[in-house]
Parts: C-alpha cells; sequence; structure tokens
DNA sequence: CGCGATTTGTGCACGTCTTCACAAGCGCCT
DNA sequence: AGGCGCTTGTGAAGACGTGCACAAATCGCG
C-alpha cells in the first residue's frame, strides 16, 4: 500500500457517491467478498449471514461485519445480507460498474498467459491493447488482438481512456515501460517484473511477484522444519491434530 | 498471513540456528531486500548503507534497519552492510540454502508461464514434477519436464521431497488438489486459483490473484477520478505535483 | 591519540488493524 | 401484541506495524 496519502478533500461529502474513504486493509478485502458473493448468488442464495459469507472468503465474521459496515448498512439484522444488494455495493464502491481498458505490456511467457486469462473479462475489465517492445513479437494474434509496438501506446491511449497498465517484460524493461505507461496518462500499474518502480506521486503500483511468494513459504516450511526437528516438551505441534481441517483463516491476499 | 500459530516452544534457543520467530511483515519484506542485494553484488558493490538498500527495495530505511536487527547485527556503524554477508544471512533465514522441490499443478494457460519461468530456478526452487488431471495433457514435455497425472502425486513425493505445491488449476479442481498435496506430505501452498482452501492446521496457504489486484487498482482509480470531479477547495490535488518522481515508497508485496 | 563524520540499532509514540463482546434491531411464532 | 431467537453494527481493548529521533559505535584523518 502507501502512495495514497492524497492528503486534500478531507471531508466532503460529495454530491457524486459519497467517497467513505475506506480502509486500505478493507479495499484488499472486497473483491474477496465480492468473488465470494457471485458464488453464492449463482448457487441461488438471496440472503447471506456473514456467518456463512465470511467462511466463503475465508476470513473473520467480525471483520466481514466491519468491513461491510464502511460501506454503509445493506444488512437486515435478524436476517443477513441480501446477495445482490450487496454485490451492486461492492461493485460501486470498487468502480467495476465501468468496465475499464487494460493495456498490458510484454507479451513473452507470463504475458501471454495473461492475455489468454479469462479472469479479465468474468471480472470488469477488458485487455485493450497488446504490446510488447520485439520487433519480431509484434504483429502475433492472441486470443483476438494483435500485438503491437510499445512505441505506438500514445496512439493506443488516444483511441480509448487507458485506466490501468500492467507490466509483464523482463525487470530491465520494467522502469521503461512504467514511464512510458505514465506518460499517456495511466494512474494504475500492475506490476509483474521483479523491480522497484519509481513514479510519480499519484500514480498506484502494485506488485506481484512469484519468486518473493514462494520465498516467504520457504522461510515457513523451513521454520516448522526446524520446530519439529527438536521433539521438545509438549509434543503434538503438528502431528496429532484435533480434527484436521480446521477452517483456515486468513490466507492472505497478497497485497497488504 | 495466520496459520502460523504454532503455540508451542516458546523460547527455547535451539542448539541448530536460533529461529528468531521474525515478524510476518518483516518476513514479507526480506525477499525484496534479497533482491536488491544481489543486484548489488552483481554490480560490484562490498557494502552498502541502509539507505541505499531501502532506496533500491523500495521501503523507508529506518524500516529497513528494524527489519534487519531482527536477524542480529550484521551491520558496521559508520559503514554499512556487508553485501555477501547480508544475504548469506538472509538466505539462511528464509531457509534458501537448499533447493527446494516445487510442484506445480494445472499446466493450462498459467501453469504453461510458470513452468517457463526462470525466477524460480534463480531463487532457490526447481520446478520437480509438473501435474495435470487432464489426460490429454499429461504426457507433454514443457521446459524439459514431461507433465504426469495428478494421480501419481503419491509417487512423486516418493521420489523425492516435496517442500512446496503450486496450484494453478480452475478454482472448481483447486480444493481437491489441495487436499492431494496434503495428503503426500505438502505443507505450504501457493494457489493461482480464484478460491478459498481449506487445509488442515499447520499447512501454509498463500494466494496470489490477479483479478482481486486489478479490483484493487480500480478502487484507487476510480476514487482518483471521482476526487478530480470535485474540484474542490484548495485545488491542486492531482495536478501540479511538486517535483515528480518521488521515491514510491512501499509498492505492497501482495501479501500482505 | 582524539575528534568529527557517518551510520547502525532501538526506545517511544502514533496510527492501523483485529477481535471480542454486547446492545440494538428485525422477523417469526404463538 | 408480545416475546424470543437470531444477526447486524459497533465500542473498546489489545496486538501489530511504522517512523521519528537519537544514543552508541565505528572509521578515517590530522
Amino acid at each position: 500500500m502507501s502512495q495514497h496519502r492524497h492528503p486534500g478533500a478531507p471531508g466532503r461529502a460529495g454530491a457524486v457517491p459519497a467517497l467513505p474513504d475506506l480502509p486500505e486493509a478493507t479495499v484488499a478485502r472486497l473483491p474477496e467478498y465480492l468473488r465470494a458473493l457471485h458464488n453464492l448468488a449463482d448457487t441461488g442464495h438471496e440472503t447471506v449471514s456473514s456467518e456463512e459469507l465470511s467462511a466463503a472468503a475465508g476470513v473473520n465474521s467480525a471483520k466481514l461485519r466491519k468491513d461491510l459496515s464502511h460501506l454503509g448498512s445493506y444488512g437486515t439484522r435478524g436476517v443477513g445480507y441480501d446477495v445482490t444488494l450487496l454485490i451492486e455495493q461492492i461493485e460501486n464502491v470498487l468502480g467495476l460498474t465501468q468496465r475499464r481498458a487494460v493495456a498490458l505490456v510484454g507479451v513473452g511467457n507470463l504475458g501471454h498467459a495473461l492475455a489468454g486469462y479469462d479472469g479479465f473479462a468474468g471480472r470488469g475489465f477488458r485487455i485493450a491493447a497488446l504490446l510488447d517492445a520485439d520487433p519480431s513479437r509484434v504483429g502475433e494474434e492472441i486470443n483476438g488482438l494483435v500485438v503491437r509496438h510499445v512505441d505506438d501506446l500514445a496512439t493506443v491511449a488516444a483511441e480509448e481512456s487507458l485506466a490501468i497498465g500492467v507490466i509483464a517484460t523482463p525487470a530491465a524493461a520494467a522502469q521503461q515501460v512504467a514511464d512510458q505507461l505514465v506518460a499517456v496518462g495511466v494512474t494504475s500499474i500492475l506490476n509483474f517484473a521483479p523491480c522497484v518502480l519509481s513514479v510519480p506521486e499519484g500514480v498506484d503500483v502494485r506488485k506481484v511477484d512469484l519468486a518473493i511468494e514462494l520465498q516467504i513459504l520457504s522461510f515457513h516450511e523451513h521454520r516448522k522444519a526446524s520446530l519439529t526437528a527438536l521433539p521438545a516438551t509438549g509434543g503434538s505441534a503438528l502431528t496429532a491434530l484435533p480434527g484436521g481441517f480446521a477452517a483456515t483463516d486468513t490466507q492472505e491476499a497478497i497485497g497488504t
């Protein structure tokens, strides 16, 4: 997080949608709630209690209620939440009512996979352009889109309003691509390259690094191994679990 | 995070490596420091100050120093940190001294990309097996590895000790795959499927969901758009920035 | 040998996030 | 109408993470 320290506009209950200024941790969980809600809607549920929804989203029910309370009071005591209404509200807050155009830069290994990922279209996004710096890749068609040269970014941006840029290039090229994205007015970037990006204030960057995730898991693996290596006193640290398959509570959502 | 509430072994300064029990937030940043340190080592730096390293890793220098202090005192006042020594220490803490075997389940769009991702080998991991449930995919060779059927998981696990499982299947199959991984003794899972996994206590799950990352960006985009829509009083909320390109401080590392 | 420049390591205060526990509110049944 | 069970929404407390600011430690130089 961070880079969200826009100081101005303190309260300013705007005439438009209210802008509740949610805690960052809450924002990071809303998409997970949304996914769970869509599942429930598809299986015919009309209402859902905080207990059920929190289980489906893998969080604590009190946390869920507090998160939702930040959006306003959309639940009914004694009953629960109206699934359809809640979906609408969350999509509204997340700004998913408009289908945002995403520019994907770098159609290598990972870029190819992202270009073919159907989770974008299903969740309020549309890949508007595929770009690459390698001339031999320009012209290739992936999933109905033709790869264009990254220097054509300005042209692409002129054709339609790009909301988000995704960087799936090697680390060495990432900063330059970020600069180009910023230059054409992109203010949100999802960076898959293993490097830190410098961007002007007001531009949001989120980073996804597969190697980092594995290394974090490695730490816990290492730690667990060291623990079992010392049988110590009490015993039954990892073995002899009570019921098994306890509800895993958080599972983290990368962000934060 | 969570699922790390192994209660036992309070202090227990073990004979082996010490097990300092680091804060989760620190663990999440260590890999980023490690990457920055490798960059520095490659460019010939022998020592580095907390200021330089923190800039390279995109964090606050005080935070960096506090993080490193949790590992012990490996810096020299007035001088900085020895790059090589620090790399060793961090790799040691993260358990990267042993090359861990990763099983990748699901060789669809994303799985293919992950199988070809060279960031694994370069960072202490080795893809030991590719697995899929689709018989038509079994036998395919990707990057020198032959895809095996997911039901052969037990055989694979018998051949070598699997440390980490990566799930890159559709959401519908993910829980079953997780169960199979757990059954053969895997205690760390990286889940790319957009769903919550139930696993026994003692098993760590980290989740990476591309759609969620985009939705979080969408929220901030939406928020920025609403702010500029109301010129309000003070003005210059996003426009007329002072210097531009300020050091972006965090940029988040998915997981938390 | 002593002094100043530099940089680490950390005490402390602050802000954010989480969790418990319970009052307030809603619907259903009698 | 009234009471009862259920569920939301929230106050308060505690855990956790962050960042400032400074003392302690080290090096280099005169």
